[in-house]
RNA sequence: GCCGGCGUGGCGGAAUGGCAGACGCGGCAGACUCAAAAUCUGUUUAUGGUGACAUAGUAUGGGUUCAAGUCCCAUCGCCGGCACCA
């Protein structure tokens, strides 16, 4: 072939051809067998794309293309994730309406994504800040509503200082925004909250019915946090009142020094006329509050706390009586805000009693040897075996707690209890450019729905969106739109002025894609019991207790309100690494290491992109960018474009390379479902050098490299199916088949051992028997078999050993 | 502190318990060229030897096995997540 490979023509030829041909729409064709592949749809910012975007892109680009070779009605989907704050940000600084920014963000990104070529169905791309998508974001906010998941609450939350927002608990990153840094401080605020805790059995118990990678599955299970323990009622001496207490080690009831309650719990006030030391409380109280959530585990190095003068609690199981103690180590919002001290077995309760000289009572002791409670707590429960314990002495750790726990029931003292550290999640925002919340407050009604017919609720033109110190949305501002008559009763009412966050309409967008232009309603039944579940969702490890987490709630719900066909959305998730930067860095502006995907297009074609970041590494893990590694894979794929002017008048697989091709379709095939695309290019770069080494290919060899190629490099292989006069389109072609028995060679070599050692390599068939090769393996080694020989090992396939003795 | 993951040439990385270093990058040497780039060929774990070859070698120390990068125990280091959740 004359022509120079030229990818910046031939990948701007094929991507027309795709979308005239209309490649890869996606048909509502129910009979064919489907499959749902689905990435992340992007944030489009006004950075544009960065290079981190094609990776899981081209990812399960690849696998879309193979799944649709091989037959399958294949939805691979892309849309825009389009609210947020930088937009806002952007807009507020420059001017510009954010509906305007958005628009032309969109329009950069679509462009980046298609000058890769993806075969992405664009007949499908849907837009969250669309009103005929945001429609049904805010239908299913009305279901969560109607059925009691949401619902407004006065309570400290997550501030930003400088987005001037709420934020969620799973958006506060060591005290500071997830998104801008700034320092977050508690504030108190009416918020709406989503019950997303009442859905933390199912949301664990389902991840064993799905295929996530492990990371995944134990990085939820942490997050929602459930412990299964018991709930105790210590008496007060001499009052009604008992202190509620949550535990997860009940076996060790004996072993109680003192008790703790949080600074915020309600008995310090209804008992603030009998404290002695009122004022030191009281003082210590206002110590803690000060603090931010960060402050406080910052400083968990150096426990602190006062002893409440005037208060004293009863060990039920004993009577012994206990001093009871305040302190911030012990939080109010999770289990009673109160705690049973146990110094000798929790690491925590042993650093206090040691600063405060607490007495410490071992109640446990290991099977595996002594141990000293005065060195350190001793928290194994494998080992550990009851001591001093009434009843309960000589048991095992399980066996213990469910003894002292039916006791503690049968007593009327204490019940079985599972709790979570999952939190209900923070459904506000205070701000402009997000979903209006469909809800309004009348002063006879209270907070009232909006009619599903008066849906979608449209975002109004406002003059400001700046954010206000005040913690009201920009919406505020509107009167006009803000004032509005009751559904109910007709009366003046109020809307809210509050949006949702951005994880709204990320949390079942790939619903939408199934049956994107449906004005009834969300998508039709049909199209949902074919499409659902996604049979491949890839994305990023930092969205599993945010994105992840959370449309799987709502899927959830959505599925026990009757309206989705499965309880779970996504069959398989599996996540990529990052690409850091040539000096193995996060790239970032400020460290001067970001690579701009367009330049490397510009430079070297989208094929070569694509196919480098394939190449990198393995998939799971972060790579450092190498622009010489850039220049290597585009190497391959001239050497790939040039392999044309050898191929032959043949057909058919050469006899000398026929194994080869065999072993090259089984490894690709396999290795393009397994994430391990960079071992299924470097089998291709092997397959190619054989080509060039035999100086020749026959047409049904290069074809069967085109196909098997296609899916990383599209463009370059269809121009070369195209060239050589192959039949069709091919992204038309069959997936090729490999023959088992051909993927092994008739003779083999392999290697001879003594003693563990190689020491010489002889070729025999491939299914030789035990006897011959041994025969042979020993003829090989003649000169080193001074010893006795004590044993022979044939591995077929593999090797010989001969072990000898001197 | 707890929970995951990882540790292999100069670099990115390959290896169902069965010949460690596939494939790529970089280096070195050569071909082509007036020259350079590009391209092509050879070579490239270390040590010794002209060589065939020998010895050592997958973070460290032990163990299991005919055979260990791979399995088990301990230690060190790196990365990620969670972090006073009782």
């Amino acid at each position: 072939m004359e022509r120079v490979y030229n990818p910046k023509e031939i990948e701007k030829k094929w991507q027309k051809i795709w979308e005239d041909e209309k490649a890869f729409a996606a048909p509502q064709d129910f009979t064919r067998p489907k499959y749902y592949a689905l990435v992340e749809f992007p944030y489009p910012s006004g950075q544009g794309l960065h290079v981190g975007h094609p990776r899981p892109y081209t990812a399960l680009d690849i696998v879309a293309r193979k799944r649709r070779m091989e037959g399958y009605n294949v939805l691979y989907p892309m849309g825009w994730d389009a609210f947020g704050l930088p937009t806002e940000n952007y807009a507020i600084k420059n001017h510009i309406h954010p509906r305007i920014v958005t628009k032309n963000n969109v329009k950069r990104f679509k462009g980046q994504l298609q000058a890769l070529g993806y075969s992405f169905d664009w007949d499908r791309e849907i837009n969250t800040t669309d009103p005929n998508y945001y429609h049904w974001t805010q239908w299913i906010f009305l279901k969560l509503f109607k059925a009691g998941l949401a619902y407004k609450a006065e309570m400290p939350i997550n501030w930003c200082t400088s987005c001037k927002v709420g934020l969620a608990n799973e958006e506060v990153i060591n005290g500071h925004c997830e998104r801008c840094g700034a320092e977050v401080v508690r504030r108190v605020k009416s918020q709406w909250m989503l019950k997303i805790t009442e859905y933390a059995d199912k949301l664990i118990d389902g991840l064993d019915t799905v295929d996530y990678i492990e990371r995944v599955k134990v990085s939820q299970k942490n997050w929602i946090g459930r412990s299964h323990g018991a709930e105790v009622d210590f008496p007060i001496k001499d009052k009604e009142e008992k202190l509620r207490i949550y535990t997860t080690r009940p076996d060790t009831l004996f072993g109680v020094t003192y008790m703790v309650i949080s600074p915020e719990h309600p008995y310090i006030e209804k008992f603030a006329g009998q404290i002695r030391n009122l004022d030191e409380i009281r003082a210590y109280q206002e110590q803690a509050a000060k603090k931010s959530d960060f402050e406080r585990s910052e400083l968990a190095k150096e426990k602190t706390g006062v002893m409440i003068d005037g208060l004293t609690a009863v060990n039920p199981v004993n009577g012994v009586e206990i001093p009871i103690w305040v302190s911030d180590y012990v939080l109010m919002s999770y289990g009673t805000g109160a705690i049973m001290a146990v110094p000798a077995h929790d690491e925590r309760d042993w650093e206090f009693a040691k600063k405060f000289h607490m007495p410490i009572i071992q109640v446990v002791e290991s099977s595996k040897g002594p141990v000293d409670v005065n060195e350190a707590a001793f928290t194994d429960v494998a080992t550990g075996r009851l001591v001093n314990s009434g009843f309960i002495t000589g048991m095992e750790v399980e066996e213990a707690k469910k003894a002292i726990t039916e006791y503690l029931e049968k007593e009327g003292i204490g019940t079985p209890k599972t709790n979570y550290k999952l939190r209900d999640w923070v459904f506000s925002r205070q701000r402009y450019w997000g979903e209006p919340i469909p809800i309004v407050k009348c002063e006879k009604c209270g907070y009232v729905p909006i009619p599903e017919e008066e849906l979608p609720l449209e975002l109004p033109e406002v003059e400001s969106y700046m954010p206000t110190d005040t913690g009201e949305s920009p919406l505020a501002a509107m009167r006009e739109w803000v004032e509005t008559t009751c559904p109910c009763c007709g009366g003046k009412a109020e809307r809210e002025t509050d949006t949702m966050p951005q994880w709204a309409g990320s949390s079942w967008y790939f619903i939408r894609y199934i049956d994107p232009n449906n004005d009834k309603e969300l998508a039709s039944r049909e199209a949902m019991e074919y499409w659902l579940p996604v049979d491949w969702y890839n994305g990023g490890m930092e969205h599993t207790t945010l994105h992840l987490l959370y449309s799987r709630f709502w899927h959830r719900f959505l599925y026990d309100q009757g309206i989705v066909n499965c309880p779970e959305p996504y069959k398989k998730r599996t996540s990529h690494g990052m690409i850091l930067g040539e000096n193995g860095e996060k790239m970032s502006k400020s460290r001067g290491n970001v690579v701009n995907p367009d330049d490397i297009v510009n430079e070297f074609g989208a094929d070569t992109l694509r196919t480098y970041e394939m190449f990198i590494g393995a998939f799971d893990l972060s790579a450092a960018w190498s622009q010489e590694g850039v220049r290597g894979c585009r190497r391959f794929l001239e050497r790939v474009w040039k392999l044309a002017d050898l191929v032959t008048e043949e057909s058919g697989y050469s006899k000398a390379l026929e194994t080869k091709l065999h072993q090259t379709i089984k490894k690709v095939s396999n290795d393009y479902e397994s994430l391990k695309y960079n071992t299924g290019i470097a089998a291709m770069m092997a397959l190619i050098n054989e080509f060039y080494r035999a100086g020749k290919v026959t047409r049904d060899e290069f074809k069967t490299l085109l196909i098997l190629l296609n899916p990383v490099a599209p463009h370059i292989t269809e121009e070369l199916w195209e060239s050589m006069g192959y039949e069709g389109r091919l992204y038309q072609t069959e997936w090729p088949k490999w023959e088992e028995e051909k993927t092994v060679e008739a003779v083999i070599e392999i290697a001879v051992q003594v003693n563990g050692k190689v020491r010489a390599a002889i070729r025999i068939p491939a299914d030789a028997a035990r006897e011959e090769a041994i025969a042979a393996a020993k003829e090989a080694v003649a000169d080193k078999l001074t010893g006795t020989v004590v044993k022979e090992i044939y591995v077929p396939g593999r090797l010989v050993n001969i072990v000898q003795k001197p």
